[in-house]
DNA sequence: TCTGGGGTCCTAGGACCC
DNA sequence: TCTGGGGTCCTAGGACCC
């Protein structure tokens, strides 16, 4: 049997722990440059709030009901994150880190599943003060189920699907939009056809699945049925890409003020590729105009580069970023966006030399060392490159930010005892 | 009228996830 | 005025090989 313990509201969770007077208050945080809404408290879905709204469409709402609003802060969420998964791990064998806020774990047949969900969800609330819900099934896509009926519809936050009878009725009264891996192109689809809740989904031929839903669906109808297709990862896989973009806070046309929002994302991308112990091969530059603003001239520009030796260098990524920027920018147009990839990445121990390479690769790994060294010890970008810049206009628009409560010392709570 | 058979690798686009 | 960011997997089709 396996477990999926899935945090409720997660980042919602996280603004109200250190705000405990916005327990049963409406909250919602805010996507990056403040735009959309990526989580509400329960209280903010009862009042109506979607999910993705852009926050400027529902200002009144806001207003009138009071809801308070978070700018997106992952430093806090990453920490708080970690608590909830080294807690779990503590005490289940073995285990998955499925995304920020849900893990996998595996439960062995020791009966009393749910006293065991039931002791965790309270270990976890106990100790880092989230609340989490946790389902209980054979499979994975079962378990994905459980935890759904686990969040809505019971009062403990725990549900098992174990029972055949039990799980047959579940799958009838259980639609097809909630399904893990049917999003809105496959709902439409299914629709079409008269399909509704996921047991309709089970009726269906495979090869129609096959032919329809590609070899993914397939699986999932499989574990829908109990026959595991999805098996507990328990160590994350190397990345094959790495991104890094940002929409601006402020438009800009220069591209003076572009090097410096380019530069920072490479810069960004390198660290990212170092804390993997990877290097990549190829490098990914989009430039974007606001597609927001229909009137305006619109461009999208977007060009790749490929290393002769695979790198994980800051200088290198963020020259080589800067030449293709230089063959993207056109000046007739105004910038909403940019982002950078590195892709075709390999283990950094796989380096596979050139021949007529002309960097002292020894001498840059040291020197990208310290600087990171540096950097972790006495604050982020304290030291970096000068094409980096000061400059403010790009930068994110956050108005609405919590202090970094867990991972800085001048930035945790204060207490008056 | 009618033109082989059996492969691999790469990429773009589309679907999905959180 | 104002609309997020970071990923994966799958498939079809093209280019190429013998």
């Amino acid at each position: 049997m396996l477990a999926l313990a899935d945090c409720n509201n997660f980042y919602a969770s996280c603004e109200r722990l250190f705000q405990p007077s916005l327990r049963d208050k409406p909250v919602v945080v805010l996507s990056n440059n403040d735009g959309c809404i990526i989580a509400r408290s329960n209280e903010a879905k009862a009042i109506g709030i979607k999910m993705g709204e852009p926050a400027f469409k529902i200002k009144h709402l806001i207003k009138e009901n009071n809801i308070h609003v978070f700018s997106t802060n992952f430093t806090l969420y990453g920490d708080l994150s970690k608590r909830v998964m080294s807690t779990l791990r503590s005490e289940v064998n073995r285990m998955e880190v499925y995304s920020i806020d849900e893990a996998f774990m595996s439960f062995k047949d020791e009966g009393r599943l749910e006293e065991k969900a039931l002791m965790l969800k309270q270990k976890v609330a106990k100790h880092v003060g989230i609340p989490v819900s946790i389902g209980v099934a054979p499979t994975k896509a079962l378990c994905k189920v459980a935890n759904h009926i686990a969040k809505k519809h019971t009062k403990t936050g725990i549900f098992l699907l174990e029972d055949k009878k039990l799980i047959e009725r579940a799958l009838k009264w259980f639609p097809v939009e909630e399904l893990w891996g049917i999003g809105r192109k496959y709902v439409k689809q299914l629709k079409s056809i008269g399909i509704h809740t996921a047991w309709e989904l089970c009726q269906i031929e495979d090869n129609w699945i096959r032919r329809n839903l590609t070899i993914r669906g397939l699986k999932l109808v499989k574990e829908l049925k109990g026959i595991p297709c999805f098996s507990l990862e328990e160590t994350a896989p190397r990345k094959k890409n790495i991104c890094t973009a940002r929409s601006f806070g402020k438009e800009i046309a220069t591209i003076q003020e572009l090097k410096e929002a380019v530069s920072n994302y490479a810069h960004t991308c390198a660290k990212k590729l170092r804390k993997e112990k990877s290097i990549c091969n190829k490098l990914t530059l989009f430039l974007s105009t606001n597609a927001y603003k229909p009137k305006a001239k619109q461009y999208y520009g977007v060009k790749s580069f490929t290393f002769d030796t695979p790198t994980s260098d800051s200088m290198e990524i963020v020259k080589a970023s800067l030449d293709i920027l230089k063959k993207l920018y056109r000046d007739d147009c105004i910038y909403k966006k940019a982002g950078v990839i590195v892709g075709d990445i390999v283990p950094e121990e796989q380096l596979q030399l050139h021949l007529f390479d002309t960097i002292d690769r020894n001498k840059r790994k040291a020197i990208n060392q310290a600087l990171d060294n540096i950097n972790n010890h006495i604050g982020k970008d304290k030291v970096k490159l000068a094409v980096q810049g000061y400059g403010r206009k790009w930068r994110l628009k956050q108005e609405k930010l919590s202090p970094c409560y867990s991972t800085r010392l001048d930035e945790a709570l204060t207490v008056l005892v």
